[in-house]
DNA sequence: TTAGGGTTAG
């Protein structure tokens, strides 16, 4: 065959589509559409899959020739059979087995004569021959045995009474039994290559059921209908769409794509494979290619994609069944078209076919997304009159639907519901917990699942490493990061992108760093993961630099990379590279400047000091600016001392939320650290008639796999006597080294002495003393506050890291401060 | 032959 006869393959065609038409045997538009699946795959397959290449031709070449004749190739082994004939044949191998019906059988007869030790060959070829057409009545592997040792024992097995003994053995999952049998057999039938095709399938073992599909062609047996399935799934598992398309060109050939189990799982394998680059663009194919076959067809026609091949086959499905509607609806919701899966489901309805718990499944998930809790819980409702409400899958659904829609109480009771709870559910409800910021619970069921004996996969940690990361817990991360790594789990792209942000929120942004740089691949999350990791612990121009090697290396940023890189410019003060950041992202990116963008600005804006260009670029925000945005801005007037200013910003940040502690305690520090103690008083009473309590100023530590915490003032920790012992005499040697307490933040009417008292019992000072009188000398302290660190506390540190030896890490509630030999990684700008 | 849960910010 000449190379060029085999591209030449357009004019083949048309005369293979002319020869069908009007035929009856297969419609136009079912045809048009496989020979356009197979001008695109078999090209492809040339070296790679040969034999399928192979066939595509064969066919073609077939044309002109006897219309019901086999055609040998010249690789000597492939045979190709023409569509109708095939059709023809199954007709008849219907028939037959029809005739076969009503054959008696009794198995027990089988066991009783071989207990005899029967002697007479001739009636145990009998039984054997009765039996052979009644497989399914063997039921065990013991009387799949005994069967095929009675075929030995009378040398009565012949190719077609091994094929049914091998297919006894796969429809049992005996796959070993069947091979041992399979490779005995020269040419083996159809019936032995699908049963253990179909085996191969079901123990998972996809390349090895491909491997057999192709060495069936390449034997020249001809697949029925049976066999489709089975390597449709091996083509969707393996992420074969080549191989299924071309697979899908030789389904229509045959005339197989009218059959119900082989089209759902056609769609079933486009739904699965959407997005992996169906459609050649672009690369060696084009190449192959002569240039006419480029331009008529690639580029007037491109191949359906994806949830279009779905849908076309969908569309040209004869008769279609739950699977069918279910499996579309799945392909329509996976590929975020959720209107058109809502659509098929009321299609569905009027159909007369009602929706089962597969269907609400794939439907659940999209009230997630739409956070639509009122349809939510209609199909809540239906669920529970068709009694299918303690399904894991619809009960995962419902527990992730309503922790999307914050009602996380909801989703706990559909869980202490659940008969059977797997992986999956346990998930949903950690992942729920951890979206509502209760990483403590979170912890707790990831440890009830594990208990359970409910073995945690790949998803569940990614899931809870976030709970980790939240409430700094480096030795439970740890903990995580070990059972990761037995798991051999560790270059999962999510997990490993988890476990950068946990690390470096847990203050090791080394160990953050090392496992960043050890990743395969690097998506624009793991590299925002890292940014923000070298950002919150001060290294901004690092940071910068990283998001520029991001951009580099064609990550495109996405709006939570610009939210990284322009906290990094704000923790360094990096003002007029934040504005390039800015504006790029709307002028370069397409990216609209959301809240977030807006606040880290006026974050950066007001940690320069620069007040008053914050409260202009606040106030002509293209956003509304809530309360948090303000907030920043009078934090920095707190930092910056600008009472005045202040004070505006106060009156915006009431106007929108009355009832912002935030401010309120600011504005009080403020007042007090003014001397203005009435106004301060005034605005406690105020807090005191809302019912506002403000919110204890906390710091914890673990020591030994326990997290210690701290109250500011709370002298009730078994350890206190040491710690005040350790202050007081390491307050002695600061005093001596140049330390002048800085009494301006503290809010109380107080003397000074009193006030220097207050200082003291700051609870991130006294979290420091009980980490270091614990521990050996030179382990690093690493200490997280709830609220922002205290300026006084700031410098006290610094001393202390520089007395004891130490490296004190503090997180607060928006970056880390890296204490070392007297200095901050913050270099005093925070 | 079909279904459910995940990483970065806020």
């Amino acid at each position: 065959m000449q190379a060029s006869d085999r591209f030449n393959i357009n004019s083949q065609l048309e005369h293979l589509q002319a020869k069908y038409v009007g035929t009856g045997h297969a419609d136009l538009s079912r045809f048009e559409w496989a020979v356009n699946i197979q001008r695109d795959s078999y090209a492809s397959y040339i070296g790679h899959y040969p034999m399928l290449a192979y066939f595509a031709i064969a066919e073609n070449e077939s044309i002109g020739r006897e219309r019901y004749n086999f055609m040998q190739l010249s690789s000597g082994k492939c045979f190709y059979r023409v569509a109708f004939l095939q059709k023809e044949k199954t007709t008849n191998e219907r028939l037959a087995k029809r005739n076969h019906k009503g054959t008696v059988f009794a198995l027990e007869n089988v066991q009783s004569h071989s207990q005899r030790r029967m002697s007479s060959s001739s009636s145990s070829k009998a039984i054997i021959k009765t039996l052979i057409k009644n497989p399914t009545r063997i039921r065990s592997k013991h009387q799949a045995k005994q069967l095929h040792a009675q075929f030995l024992r009378t040398q009565s097995l012949s190719h077609t009474s091994a094929s049914v003994v091998i297919s006894i053995y796969t429809n049992l999952k005996l796959l070993h039994e069947a091979l041992l049998l399979f490779h005995t057999l020269e040419s083996p039938p159809v019936l032995a290559w699908k049963s253990v095709i179909r085996c191969f399938t079901d123990q998972s073992l996809f390349s090895r059921a491909l491997s057999s599909f192709v060495d069936m062609r390449a034997s020249g047996r001809c697949p029925d209908h049976n066999v489709f399935p089975s390597v449709l799934k091996s083509c969707t598992m393996m992420t074969d769409l080549k191989l299924g398309e071309s697979v899908h060109g030789y389904i229509v050939r045959l005339g197989l794509d009218c059959d119900l189990y082989t089209c759902n799982a056609l769609m079933n394998m486009y739904a699965k494979l959407q997005g992996m680059g169906s459609n050649i663009s672009a690369g060696k194919v084009f190449d192959e290619m002569p240039q006419r076959i480029i331009d008529s067809e690639t580029m007037s026609n491109a191949l359906p994609s994806g949830i279009d091949s779905v849908r076309k086959v969908f569309e040209l499905m004869p008769t279609k069944d739950v699977v069918s509607w279910n499996t579309i609806i799945a392909g329509y919701a996976q590929s975020g078209m959720y209107e058109d899966a809502l659509r098929m489901v009321r299609e569905m309805a009027s159909e007369d076919i009602k929706p089962d718990a597969f269907t609400l499944s794939s439907v659940l998930p999209i009230f997630s997304e739409y956070v639509d809790v009122k349809r939510g819980k209609e199909i809540h409702g239906y669920v529970i009159r068709k009694g299918i409400d303690a399904d894991v899958y619809i009960g995962s659904s419902l527990v992730d639907m309503y922790a999307k829609s914050a009602r996380i109480e909801d989703s706990e009771r559909v869980f202490s519901h659940l008969l059977r709870r797997d992986s999956i559910s346990y998930n949903s409800l950690v992942a729920g917990y951890v979206q509502n910021g209760r990483y403590n619970e979170a912890l707790k069921l990831f440890r009830q699942m594990v208990t359970a004996k409910v073995r945690p996969g790949p998803v569940a940690f990614s899931t809870v490493l976030p709970a980790c990361a939240h409430l700094s817990t480096l030795h439970l991360g740890k903990q995580l990061h070990g059972y990761v790594l037995r798991g051999g789990y560790s270059d999962n792209i999510f997990i490993d992108s988890a476990l950068v942000d946990m690390y470096s929120k847990c203050g090791s942004i080394k160990a953050a760093r090392k496992i960043f740089d050890r990743m395969n691949v690097h998506d624009e999350v793991s590299w925002t993961a890292i940014i923000m990791g070298h950002a919150l612990h001060g290294h901004g121009h690092e940071a910068v630099s990283l998001f520029e090697e991001m951009k580099q290396r064609g990550v495109k940023p996405n709006h939570v990379a610009f939210v990284a890189v322009l906290t990094a410019c704000s923790h360094v003060g990096l003002v007029d590279e934040a504005w390039g950041y800015f504006n790029s992202m709307t002028e370069v990116y397409g990216l609209n400047h959301e809240l977030e963008h807006y606040a880290a600005v006026a974050d950066l804006l007001g940690r320069a000091g620069k007040l008053e260009e914050a409260y202009e670029f606040i106030s002509n925000m293209r956003v509304e600016p809530t309360g948090s945005v303000w907030s920043t801005l009078l934090s920095s007037c707190s930092v910056h001392k600008n009472l005045e200013l202040a004070e505006k910003v106060a009156e915006k940040i009431f106007a929108v939320d009355s009832e912002n502690m935030g401010a309120c305690v600011l504005m009080c520090n403020m007042y007090a650290s003014n001397g203005r103690w009435k106004e301060m008083a005034k605005l406690r009473l105020r807090m005191k008639k809302l019912g506002m309590r403000k919110k204890p100023a906390c710091s914890w530590i673990e020591f030994k796999d326990k997290t210690h915490g701290f109250v500011s003032g709370d002298r009730s920790h078994s350890s206190m006597e040491r710690i005040n012992e350790f202050l007081e005499a390491v307050m002695e040697q600061m005093e001596r080294e140049g330390y002048v307490a800085d009494t301006s933040g503290v809010l109380h009417d107080v003397d000074e002495e009193h006030k220097r008292e207050l200082l003291f019992g700051h609870s991130e000072r006294l979290a420091v003393a009980f980490g270091i009188i614990n521990t050996e000398p030179g382990t690093t302290i690493r200490v997280t506050k709830n609220i922002r660190i205290c300026r006084d506390c700031h410098v006290a540190i610094k001393f202390i890291a520089k007395i004891t030896e130490r490296e004190i890490i503090v997180r607060d509630n928006s970056r880390f401060h890296h204490f070392n030999r007297g200095s901050c990684s913050c270099g005093d700008y925070w």
